[in-house]
Parts: structure tokens; C-alpha cells; sequence
DNA sequence: GTCTATACCCTGATAGAC
DNA sequence: GTCTATCAGGGTATAGAC
């Protein structure tokens, strides 16, 4: 309901694209102040440390899941296999479109910060869990195009490594190449388990294929 | 030949825990001089700088590469599939053994200074690239195990990813749970491959599987 | 809620004797 | 090669007026 953006939200805003260029250690709240025009004193009452500061960018990518990635990636498609792969272009869509100099809002602070700031590791843990129960849904959703024995929610963590350590990868070699090909070969994967569940199901399975085409633009900087 | 460890040694080897633990910039120099006992006028004799420094780790880590991970896989078994699986183990055994307090020396690194610092960012791409490569040699082995379509490449650049995604979120859950579950799934994945690639052959494949142990205890702290 | 001023500490790095 | 002493600057956080 706030007709404009106020000053919590715009130092949540600011700090959430430092820490995702440079790392939580790395960015000084005094930059922080600086970009979003906001003094000490503000910043203060507001958030009792830089780490509440964090954890509120923490909370608001919560938010920003469904409204960005999982709401989108439904908009786009009714496959559900489809789904989680319009999940991963828009990673890919976020690494060119920002140059690959940010980094994946879940994925840094866990790397940097898993050992030694323990709230921030339990709030991360819990948006990895809402990232892969999100993708489990969509795979529940395929039924029998998976095979049976499949464990859905096994399927999902192994979709988020991929996805993280494709992430880093692209950023590392400042290139496509490797987040395409590890996609690529994930979407091989899938499509071994369709055709075994459709080889035992005993149907020579007709016209499934019709691969969607992956999310519209979205962007995290959007907010 | 040094028959004991040089003060350069002690100095690569502290920095390289504490940086695994709790990251490049949240590491001060200061640290590093008192638990490797060593006084500022040493260290910058032998280092320019704190990058300069890590590159220093990093160079380490390419040795160590070979000593630790792609040797000991080697060793452990004849099976080039099983190889990249015991380097996956490694993996696993390196994030137990440690209480999931230190992260991953290449992705780290990556994760934390890709958009920073140009110099590591360069580093870290060239360790992939030999990480990479390494799995791709062992699956390139394999031969017509995997489907003769398969690009080698790009299937080790999914290992990597998997690696790397796993070990982020096993250290954000403290857990060995969602990293079992994606190489679990990664093995999925493989024996598809290869039951693909058996079935083309029109050969029925007899006792190809007999899946070995994984790696001996090795660990990047025995150095 | 926002401002200015500042406390206080630790940072990376240097100087120069030994 | 190693030592002690130290610099200059930036770090997070606070005090108290408005």
C-alpha cells in the first residue's frame, strides 16, 4: 500500500544488489548509506546491525520467489516439466541481463556465510527448502511422465545444485557455456525418465512433446 | 625438498583454512599472522598483498587437485564411471570430516569474488577448467558405455555443477542430506546413460555393474 | 524518522632496525 | 628473513539534537 518506496525498503533494495555484487564482507554499510541516500542515524532505527539488515534481504527474496521466478514460471506454462526449466532460464535470463556480476541471492550468503553466522544459515536453509518444495510440486504435478519410482523431492535438490553450481560456474568463466550445458544435460536426464516411464506404462506415448518456451523477461532488479 | 614446512607454507596453509571457513574478506591479515605464527614483517616479504596471497592458495589448490582428489580416484578403483563418483565422495567425506565448516576451495572463492577481484575470478576459471577436464578424461574412458551422442563435456560440467550446488546447500543445512540426494540422482542419471548406450549396442549388457568403493580416507587438511 | 558528529576498533600495509 | 612499531583509513555502531 505504499505509494513509494520508503526508506526500509529502499535500504533493502540497495544492500541486497551490493551483497549480491560483492559479498556480504565486502560491502560497508557506509556504501550502503551512500547509494541509497540515507544517513546513520535512519539506517539505525531501522535495523538493529548490518546482519538484520541481511536477514531482511533475506526475507524480502522469500517474496521475491514467487513473485519473480515460481508465479512467472507458472504464467508460462502449463507443463510442469517445462515449468522447472523456465525456473532455470530465468537464472540464465539474470546472469546476462546483470552481466554476470551478481550473484544468486540464496547461493552467496550460503557459500560466504554458512559457518559463521548461524541465523543467516538457518534463513538460508529455509529459502533453499521453499526453492526445492516449489520445484517438488511442479514434478508431483508431472505424475506418471516420471517414473514411479522416482523421489521427487530427491529430483528437486538435485535440480537446485545444478542450478547453484551452474550459477557460480557462469560467473566464474563469465560465459553461458557452462550453465547451458549443465542444463542441457539436465534436460536429458528428463528426458530419459519420460521415455523410461512412458516405456513402462506400455504406451508408445503420441504427442507430449510440445516444450513450452520458457518464462517472459523478469527481473530481480525489477523489484 | 624443504624437509620442513617454510614460513610461505605455514602462511598458504592457514590462509587457506580460515578463507575456506569464513570467506576472503572476513579473513584479516592479522588472523592469519597469529595462528600461523608468523609477523606482519614476514608476510610481506613473501606476499604483495591478501590477493596476492589467496592466488597463492589457489595455486595450492591446483596441485592439490591431483594429489587429493584425482589421484586417490584413481587409485581407488579401475571403473571410469565409479572414478568421477569416488570424486564425489571425496566431497562428502571433506564436508564430515569438517563439520561442514569449510566450503569449497574453488567455489568459494568463485562465489564470493567473481565480480571483484579479476585476478581470483581468472584463477578459479582455470581451476574448473582442470576439474572439468579431469572428470571428462575419466568419462571419455568410459567409451561406449555412454551413448556415443553424449558430449563428454558438457556431461562434466553437470558434475561440477552438481559438486558445487551440493556442497552449498549441504553446508547451508548442515547436512549430508540434500548432497546425497543429488549425486544420488546424478547415479540415476548415469545408469540411464549407460543402460541407454547398452541397449543401442543391442547387446544386453551382462555383468557390467559391479560398482566399486569409492575413494580411501583422504582429506585437504592432511596436506 | 532523520540529521550530524563522533567513538572506538580493526584493517591492510609500510618503515627501518637487526 | 624476521622483528617491532606504526600509519592512515575504513569498519560498525552510538549519542543526542531536531
Amino acid at each position: 500500500m505504499a505509494r513509494t518506496t520508503t526508506t526500509r525498503e529502499r535500504l533493502i533494495r540497495t544492500a541486497a544488489e551490493l551483497f549480491w555484487r560483492q559479498g556480504y564482507a565486502a560491502t560497508g554499510v557506509t556504501a550502503i548509506l551512500r547509494r541509497a541516500g540515507v544517513t546513520s542515524g535512519s539506517f539505525y532505527h531501522f535495523f538493529s546491525s548490518k546482519e538484520d539488515l541481511l536477514l531482511a534481504v533475506l526475507d524480502a527474496t522469500e517474496e521475491m520467489l514467487q513473485v519473480e521466478i515460481f508465479g512467472p514460471a507458472e504464467a508460462a506454462t502449463e507443463d510442469p516439466i517445462e515449468r522447472v526449466f523456465a525456473v532455470l532460464d530465468f537464472y540464465r535470463r539474470y546472469l546476462v541481463s546483470h552481466r554476470f556480476e551478481l550473484g544468486c541471492p540464496m547461493g552467496g550468503p550460503a557459500a560466504e556465510l554458512s559457518a559463521s553466522r548461524p541465523r543467516v544459515r538457518a534463513r538460508v536453509a529455509g529459502l533453499f527448502k521453499i526453492w526445492k518444495d516449489a520445484v517438488e510440486a511442479f514434478l508431483v504435478a508431472a505424475g506418471d511422465r516420471l517414473p514411479g519410482e522416482v523421489d521427487r523431492g530427491a529430483l528437486a535438490e538435485m535440480v537446485l545444485a545444478v542450478m547453484e553450481g551452474a550459477v557460480i560456474q557462469a560467473r566464474a568463466r563469465r560465459s553461458l557455456a557452462p550453465f547451458d550445458a549443465a542444463v542441457g544435460q539436465l534436460r536429458r536426464f528428463f528426458d530419459l525418465l519420460e521415455d523410461r516411464a512412458g516405456r513402462a506404462a506400455e504406451v508408445p506415448v503420441s504427442a507430449i512433446m510440445e516444450r513450452g518456451g520458457g518464462a517472459e523477461s523478469a527481473d530481480w532488479r525489477a523489484w
